[in-house]
RNA sequence: GGAGAGGUGGCAGAGCGGUUUAAUGCGCCGGUCUUGAAAACCGGAGAGCCGCAAGGUUCCGGGGGUUCGAAUCCCUCCCUCUCCGCCA
């Protein structure tokens, strides 16, 4: 959310930050509201100063025994209560619209991100390794996982429906092998804490990092006990310290393995084929919870620690730093890790790494101090670390031999008992 | 799911209609003392909102109500604990 004191004084700047994301904001009703509302709490708390000061004096008389005076003094301070109480509904009002108004304004992207209309605007940031040649007719990943059983689709569109892939054999090892991988490279290597969260998140948690209200269809909703299952493990890790004021050193680094729900609202009918767009996958992700100072040297750090994932599996990636058209809801910045999959001949997305600013700390009012002790707002970022399914994708189709086996890389071979090829 | 007890500042724990601007202890920060530290003593210290500021105002699990005035009384929801039941 943004800070409504910040819009207030650079509406303008905010207007075309907006704009340049290709989103509308009626600014100037939003900043009459909350004039309107300014103006509603200074008489408010004027009427309660003296309320306070004359209900004192009354328990004064009352004590002294003078009841007539009291009952008199009573009378005037019913009739400001009254006021009072119109004020406050008034003020309650308000403070409901402008919240409703603010949470449905984006963040503002950062200086310094590109300018675009759309994802052709996206600027390629990086490229590690380069397209591996084969000297055979190679295969989608749905045939390899057909030809080895490494998933059943048609039997997860039975018990849950389509998107929904069952993982069988090598492929459910496969599974947890990089989940179990990624855990412990983060941990080890990059120093995170481990978390295992909850799968499912309420109302308050899919606000705070901006999920909700604008994106509810794109969510399961479990509506018998209010419950969402996570989209991301961005929601629950995140909102672990919300309404908390972090007294831990920062940066504070979390990653977490969930599986992730999505509906995919708005998506049906693309890229319906295999595993390459799904209502249940397996991510890991990795949350961080810095100091404003810190955040932009830290979300490069960030990216870094995700390209470590693919670099030991010696898969060729592309960095994407995204334009204004394209970053997320509740970002300020955010590059795309996209690995190269010959089979399909697409670059996927397997990664979407967020400077989020202050932007979730506010909505989900997660603070910590400065040197001087004074209360803040953190920055926080977060990061695939990274999504399995395309992450799958590429492994088989990019290392699959000519006698229909897949190599699996050194990194991995100890997770997989030692294996060193699917098949 | 049933019965009971309870939710107060970082923690512990008073207060149960009007000098509570929330006692007291521990912990924390600063100071005195000390070669240094500890102890002792002195002082400080929550969060939000409005305001240029002075200052004001709100917050005792959430919401609602009674009252001139609510941490304190009433209603309701949530959560925690104990016992019972069920159960991986």
């Amino acid at each position: 959310m943004l800070d409504i004191k910040f819009i207030r004084e650079n509406p303008d700047a905010v207007a075309k930050a907006l704009a340049n994301r290709k989103t509308a904001a009626d600014l100037s009703g939003l900043l009459g509201l909350d004039a309107a509302r300014r103006t509603a709490i200074t008489e408010a708390e004027e009427l309660k100063g003296e309320r306070n000061a004359a209900s004192k004096k009354i328990g004064g008389l009352m004590k002294d025994g003078k009841k007539a005076e009291a009952e008199e003094a009573k009378e005037r301070v019913r009739q400001i209560g009254d006021r009072i109480t119109a004020l406050d509904e008034q003020v309650r009002e308000l403070d409901e619209k402008i919240l409703q108004m603010l949470l449905f304004i984006p963040n503002l992207p950062l200086a310094g991100v590109p300018v675009g209309k759309d994802e052709t605007d996206n600027v390629v940031v990086r490229t590690w390794g380069e397209k591996k040649t084969f000297d055979f007719k190679i295969k989608p990943h749905w045939d390899i996982t057909e030809a080895l059983k490494l998933v059943d689709f048609e039997r997860g569109t039975k018990i849950a429906g389509s998107g929904f892939p069952v993982y069988t054999g090598q492929g459910a090892r496969l599974q947890r092998a990089l989940i179990q991988y990624m855990l412990d490279l983060h941990t080890v290597e990059h120093g995170y804490t481990e978390v295992e969260p909850p799968f499912v998140c309420n109302a308050d948690a899919m606000t705070g990092t901006g999920q909700l209200p604008k994106f509810a269809e794109d969510m399961y909703h479990i509506g018998f006990d209010g419950l969402y299952p996570v989209p991301t493990a961005e929601v629950p890790v995140t909102n672990l310290y919300a309404d908390e004021i972090i007294e831990e050193k920062l940066p504070l680094k979390l990653t977490a393995y969930t599986p992730c729900f999505r509906r995919e609202a708005g998506a049906a009918g693309r890229d319906t084929r295999g595993l390459l767009r799904l209502h249940q996958f397996d991510k890991v992700e990795m949350v961080n919870f810095v100091k404003p100072e810190d955040s932009e040297k830290q979300h490069e750090i960030l990216v870094r620690e995700a390209e470590k994932v693919l670099q030991k599996l010696g898969l060729h990636y592309r960095v994407i730093e995204l334009c204004t058209a394209d970053i997320g809801f509740s970002a300020a910045k955010c590059y795309d890790i996209e690995l190269w999959a010959p089979g399909v001949e697409k670059w996927l997305e397997v990664s979407s790494v967020s400077n989020f600013w202050d932007y979730q700390a506010r909505r989900a009012r997660i603070r910590c101090r400065d040197e001087q002790g004074k209360v803040q707002f953190v920055h926080t970022l977060n990061g695939s670390g990274v999504a399995l399914p395309r992450l799958v994708i590429a492994l088989i189709e990019n290392n699959q031999n000519a006698d229909g086996t897949v190599t699996i890389p050194e990194a991995l071979r100890p997770y997989m008992g030692g294996l060193a090829k699917l098949g």
